[in-house]
Order: C-alpha cells, then structure tokens, then sequence
DNA sequence: CGTGATGTCGCACAGCCGTGCAATTATTCG
DNA sequence: CGAATAATTGCACGGCTGTGCGACATCACG
C-alpha cells in the first residue's frame, strides 16, 4: 500500500477560473492598489487625472469591485434571502417577484430559497443564509419553529414574515378577518342562504384564518354553512372541494373560495360537472385577486391584494429594522379590497 | 468584559450587528480559531475533544461558518445568477423554480435577478453579479448586447441561456421549429385548411421562431395562413390575437398559439365574443403545457416543455462549463411532445 | 521666496476565512 | 523507560477589499 509516484499530483488545484481584482487594474493604470479602491468608493479623494487611469484601466479590463470582500470587510454583504415555498404558484409568484424587483432596485440581492415545508428544510435554509450573511430574510410560506425566530435574532437577522400573524418578528400581512367576514355579508345580504367555503387541509395559516372567519360570521348571520376542503390549496384542491360541497342533494348557493386557485378549480368543477350556472345557482367569492380572476372564463369576484403594495411594505419593514435592530416588533395589514366581476354581484 | 473608558465617542460608528465569527467561537472553547475552521473543515485533522468543544460553542452561540469570507478566500462564491423578466408568469416561473431548487441541491445559492428587457438593465445586472463574483449566469429572457458575453468571458463567469440559440454562449432550448412543423402538419392532416397562427410582437426569439415555423410549414402543404398578434404573449395578447384573426368573414378552422397563455386568451375570446365552438369549430394547440392547460375550461392540447427538464439540462451545462472552462460551445435541446386534451384531437 | 493649507498617494492594517509549516503534545513499540 | 512515530495545535500568511495616517506634491498668498 505504500508506493506509486512520489511524484507531485499537484495539477488538480482546482484553480478556478479568477475576477480581475483591483490589484490588476492597479498595475495596469501605474497606481497603487488604493487609487483604485478610492476611484470606486463615493467620496473619497482622488485627483481627476488618476481617477480618469484607473476608470479607464478597469474598463479595458472588465474590473468591477469585488462585492463579497467589500462585504466581509464592511460587514454588510446586501444580500436578501426569500424563502418560499412553490414560487411559481399563484400569488406567492407575483409576491416573490416583487420583491425580488424592490429589493434590487434599494440596492440589495435576492436569494431565492425554494424549499419544502418541513422544518428541516426551512432550517437548512436559514444554515444557508446566515452562512452567506444575508442581511435579512423575507419568508413567504412554512412554519419555522423557534429556535429558527432565536437563531436569526442571535446573527442579529431580521426576519420578515408575510402572510401570517407571527408574534416573534415584523410581519405584513393581508385583514383575512375583515374580508371574509365581508364576503359572509355580502353573501349573505345577497339573499345567499346556503353558504359554503372552500379551503384546504395544507394548514396554511391565511387559509385557516380566511376558512374560520367566514365560517363563525356566516353562522352568526344564521345561514347555513358547509366546508369543503382539498389537501393544498389550489386548483386540484378547488375541485375537491366542489365534490364535497355539491355531493348531497341540497346545493349551497354561495362559496367562499380562500384563494383564487381554489376558486378556479371549484368553478370549472361546478359547471362543468354539476352543470349549474355561476352566478345564477352559486355565487363565487376568491381571494387575492390574481390576474386570473379577471379572465373571461372566470371573471371571478375577489379580494384584491396588491403584491406590490405588500412587497413594498415587507421592504419597507425590513429597512426599518436595519436602520435600528432594537424597535419594537412591527407589523403592517393591508385591507384588501372586494373587487366585483360576474361571480358575483353584490 | 471590563470597559475603562465611559468617555467612549464612538456610538456614531454605525456598528452593524456582527455575525457571529470563528474569534468569538475559539475564545469560548477556549481553543485557536485554526481549531474552529479546521472543526468546519472536511478532512482536516482535529482530536475529537476539541472537535466537541468547538461544536458546543458553536451551537451555543449559534454560529455559522461565513460562506462570504470563505468564499473569497477559495475564488468560489457559490452564488448563481437567474435573470428573467416577469418572472411571475406562465413557463418562465415553473423554470425559475425549477432552476432554484436544483441549484440550491447543489449546494449552490440562486439569486434572481427581475429585470426589464431593455440593454441598460441586463447590463446592470450583469454588472450587481460580476461585482458579487456569481459563478455562473442563467438567462431565462431577453436579448444580452455583444459586450455582455465578452465581459463574462473576460470574467470567466459561464453563461447559460434558455430558451433561445444563442452562438455566444452555451444554451439548452426546445426544438420550436420541430414542435410548429408537427403543429401545422398534424392540423392540416385532421382536415383543416385555414390555419392560423398567434403570437405577438414582442420580439422574443423561441416566439418568433414557432410563428415562422408553423407559418411555412403551413403555406407548404398548401393551406391558407393567416396571422395575429398581441403585444407580449400573454393572455391579453392572446384576446388580441383573436381579435385580429376572427374579423374577417371567413374564420380559420385551427390555430396554432406560441405559447399557452396566448392560447388562453384567444381560447376565451373565441368562445366568449365569437360564439365558436372548440374543437368542433375551431381546433387550438398551445405551447408549453403549463398546469393550467389541463384545468377544465381549457384543456389544451399542448406541446409539453418540462421546466424540470430544462432546468436540469441548464444546470448540467452550468456544471460542465464550471468543470472546464475551455470546452467549446455545448446546446442541449429538448424535443416537446404533443399532449393531446380536448381542444384538437388528430 | 517662505509658509501654511490643501489635496493625493501609498503604506499598513483590519476584517473574515483556509491551510502549510513547525512546534508541541500524545501514542506506540521495542 | 526512551525513542520513534503520529496526531494535534498555533502561528503566520494569503486572498480581497476599505480606510486612517503620515509623507509628499501642489498651490495660493503674503
């Protein structure tokens, strides 16, 4: 076991492929290294005529400040995870996009964390953005459990929570309350008798509050309520919940969908397979207002929430804590808005 | 800690909250901070007692090895850009996705760049990623300036573009023109001879490159051929699209959309505003197959492009550029396949 | 021409980390 | 028990950058 070339391996260094580094420019401009760094930190003092070398050095070589060490050193590295999971679905997609564009746009680098659920998976998440020492986190879905709020609190990590009530950081979220308990009266003063709601079994929090609200305001009123749930809160869920809701002989003659994908897939199951007319026989009320809602095909009454607005507010929120890391938990609420097509009218 | 001085003038440092560092870990295990790296370091040579007491420390103060300062120290910074427009919408957000999750897999941290069209903004992106030393670029859309390939070269960052040939660098797309021929070919086929074609004016290349495709096909096998186009290939652009091509007398009997959210449109608008019946009337393939084809209002016979496949292509390419640099331009293409749903059967 | 007052520049250090090297232990073995 | 071997550890350096500080050049002005 003790032969073969003594001879150096040492050809498979791995020497990746290098940056121009400001030392380079340095040398071909004929100036310190320093001239260099100064040229490109705002406000530091060069002479216009080494400034105009070094500029025109690092354009010859395609320089451009090396971001990370700039970040080590200053301890500040601009980068922002946002952890989501399925950013492609739904609302969740404009959300995450949005931020994605604000984020930018104040100078800060998204990191897209597209993870499960599960609290391992959110953990391995959180390991790797603290290990890129990622000024913030914005999470759009999951349930992390303490010790994720105690290990960002103790890497002094903001942590931005959208769409859930969460007493351990800022939050933004949407009046899921007041809007179902709007979409129950208006149903209900609609003449709406049979009410029902479609939710889902996934546990996500804005569901659940959307599901509950609806249901004790529309019990209050005295209607009669049903519930109807999928497993995940989209459009296979919608259908599933269409079957449940329309299996018995008595149909309800309003549902209350908790999101828009939901109301999708209940829509095309009501008329497609029970055959009755939306909105005649059963009214339709979706959730987040996505572009969706507003096709010919749906043209579904929903409750507007601007990711945008929303985005701009997590942004926001999370400046603010940078800006002073010991203010008090903050958290915003968008109200959203009823905003009325051919599902239902009031 | 013993603190002489009360005098201290310093609060106005803008003292961001620290990380917790190596120094900090040592200190508590009572042990160098060459002892905590080589604890984090795979295959160094630390005794098992001391490897335990860093790990306590660690876990105490919640520590976490900094990836930035890593990262500049090894040339690799493990971050990969994504740069897309819209990122929200249709197939792009499925690939979007799929692409974070299988770079975050490897280890990799995905950042996603939402970006406009315009030359200005690629260029700034490219330029926020070079500054943080991304390894690599993936571009979903838009149409990058000649200089932006060089300076990636000259940076020595691999760039990988989906969805659109690309000579200047390595690419993974799907064989549009393949897919438009089978289009227009099973169409005619099925009896139909006035054809049509909806795209739009947005200039993007796979886009252009199914008009076309599907367009001489078409006029080969002696149909008529008749075009409509929105302005940005999306559902609205669809709506546009059937505006165009059905206000004429005579209707196609068939058309082909360039991808499915046009297909969308078109399909609402056709049925809505102008009475047809889909296939019976009019027969409709979209491109993409994205989940909504299947939703019941539409089912949309599709040509399927999977994201998970793109993406992984896309990755592979990334991985084998990053392995050796010098490898000359590689593409993978990926053939669609025709699934088959109510709105054309052959 | 002398002299402050500027304005620039380079040096050296700080801020993280991994790792080669030599010094210090611990372990084995005769 | 002593020597030889192995394992471990700390030091110092390298890889990037920003920046305080002293050294130098420039300049206005008396």
């Amino acid at each position: 076991m003790s032969d073969g070339p003594v001879s150096d391996d040492k050809p498979p260094k791995k020497e990746r492929m290098r940056f121009v580094s400001a030392e380079q420019v340095a040398q071909l401009a004929g100036v310190s290294r320093s001239a260099v760094s100064r040229t490109f930190t705002p406000g530091a003092s060069v002479a216009p005529a080494t400034r105009e070398k070094v500029l025109r050095a690092a354009q010859e070589l395609g320089y451009q400040v090396n971001d990370l060490a700039r970040g080590v050193l200053a301890n500040q590295s601009r980068l922002v995870g946002i952890v989501a999971t399925k950013p492609e679905v739904g609302f969740r997609a404009h959300l995450a996009s949005a931020l994605a564009k604000f984020l930018i746009q104040r100078g800060s680098i998204p990191i897209l964390i597209n993870t499960g659920q599960t609290e391992e998976e959110l953990l391995a998440a959180q390991k790797m953005l603290i290990g890129h020492r990622a000024e913030a986190i914005i999470i759009l879905s999951g349930s992390p459990p303490a010790s994720f709020f105690e290990l960002a609190q103790r890497n002094g990590q903001p942590l931005i929570v959208i769409g859930r009530s969460e007493p351990d950081a800022d939050h933004v979220r949407a009046g899921n309350s007041e809007a179902s308990r709007k979409a129950a009266t208006v149903l209900f003063e609609s003449g709406r008798r049979r009410l029902a709601v479609a939710g889902s079994n996934s546990g996500t929090p804005s569901i659940i509050e959307r599901e509950s609200a609806f249901l004790t305001t529309a019990e209050a009123l005295g209607a009669e309520v049903s519930i109807g749930r999928g497993a995940d809160s989209d459009y296979e869920s919608g259908i599933t919940a269409g079957r449940v809701l329309f299996s018995k002989q008595v149909h309800p003659d309003a549902v209350f969908c908790a999101n828009d994908q939901i109301a999708f897939g209940l829509m095309d199951y009501v008329r497609q397979e029970v055959k009755l007319r939306i909105p005649q026989d059963v009214a339709i009320i979706g959730f987040d207002d996505v572009p969706e809602a507003s096709w010919l095909s749906y043209q579904l009454t929903s409750f507007r929430q601007d990711p945008l607005v929303m985005a701009m507010r997590a942004v926001e929120l999370m400046e603010r804590r940078l800006e002073n890391p010991d203010l008090p938990r903050a958290y915003e609420r968008v109200i959203p808005e009823l905003v009325i097509r051919q599902s239902f009218r009031p």
